[in-house]
DNA sequence: ATTGCCAACTTGACACTGCCAACTTGACAA
DNA sequence: TTGTCAAGTTGGCAGTGTCAAGTTGGCAAT
């Protein structure tokens, strides 16, 4: 009674899949320094070399991994945005959720930054990265209508991803900030909330 | 007529300096992602381990020159504030400013938020930080005065140079972007204008 | 002047990395 | 049975960071 393949007949039986949450693991344990395909390798109880028959290199790991956190993303922000009948509520989940995902597991998300380490001309990154773009642009879209049909939506869609992704980047450097400047640091969330009260303000028609 | 020894004399006469430099070389030239201790040692002319003596190891190194990108972004920003009489141009000028520096030297900027390759607590990066920030904290201040005095100023501050860092990170993506969605992309110092223009609006009193 | 000392630097090694070429294994089809 | 080809292995190369041990050169005190 040996494993039933899951795709076809071969020798591991879905190596790729294996290899990629092997990888999810060193990265949430390690971070994304402590990631090697060596390393990815070895827990998935495979050769060295084996990764490269599938991904090509590392690069390519990497980028699988980045389209899979896109939709991590896409995921929680599309449910957060669901949840929330009302636009300016709407943005304010969206903002908490893509940062908790980016903070819940922050070397996956780093990936997707990370220009160096994937292959940014690769198709399903690309896909990825318009899908997730498209869920934060429904929301200003929405918020949009209601209260400046003039807004710029694509311009403004990139002021809330640019901040979203801002306020993730700077969290930890903050955080070291408040700490030695002694001023409070107040919880994430709440700052989301503020910002996106701010932002909007912004958004709206004079 | 030996080249004059600048601190003491001792062999090389200002090794740790001329690392820093070549290490910008490098980083200028392939990336941060080039960056290596052995490279750099090598294009200074020295051992592979001689860059140890004086950085520790490698985040030793990477940390002294995030001290120095941070000098370089308050630097900036100081003087484009210097420039602009009015609150408002002023954070205009002080955001294209942090973008444009970010622009014109990537790797070495990234190097600050690379909290995997530095030491995050390193007194001189801790002061470094919290004097760029000081910069941004004053802009926001003067805005802040003559617009809304009761804002919180420590959190507005977090959200300017969030979406600063945000508008950075996300560009590339968002060139990329564009070139696939077809969309149009408006040059970046004419987002930030537009993006300052909606934070103001946001940040003034109601 | 010789001595001793110590920081600055070099040398050599170890374990690790990504990647490449050549090889073996296993499944499936003719 | 045989052929074929993807899947996976083995071994090697060049490169990396870091450590231990050795070397060099200047300076201060004897």
């Amino acid at each position: 009674m040996t494993q039933a393949p899951l795709t076809r007949g071969y020798h591991h039986g879905d190596l790729p899949n294996a290899l990629k949450r092997a990888a999810l693991d060193v990265i949430d344990e390690k971070g994304l320094g402590g990631f090697s395909l060596r390393e990815v390798a070895r827990r998935a109880g495979v050769s060295h070399a084996a990764p490269a028959h599938h991904f090509g290199d590392a690069a390519g790991l990497l980028t699988s991994l980045a389209v899979d956190a896109l939709g991590r993303m896409r995921t929680a922000m599309a449910e957060a945005a669901e949840a929330e009948p009302d636009p300016v509520d709407r943005l304010a989940a969206v903002g908490r959720a893509y940062v908790r995902v980016s903070r819940e597991h922050p070397g996956h998300c780093q990936v997707v930054f990370r220009t160096d380490l994937v292959d940014t001309e690769n198709p399903d990154l690309v896909a990825a990265g318009l899908a997730t773009f498209e869920v934060v642009r429904g929301v200003v879209a929405d918020l949009a209508e209601e209260m400046n049909p003039a807004l710029d939506i694509d311009t403004a869609t990139r002021l809330c991803w640019s901040t979203m992704q801002g306020v993730v980047e700077i969290e930890q450097k903050m955080r070291l900030h408040a700490r030695h400047s002694g001023t409070g640091l107040s919880d994430t969330d709440g700052t989301i909330t503020d910002f996106t009260r701010m932002l909007v303000e912004g958004l709206r028609a004079r």
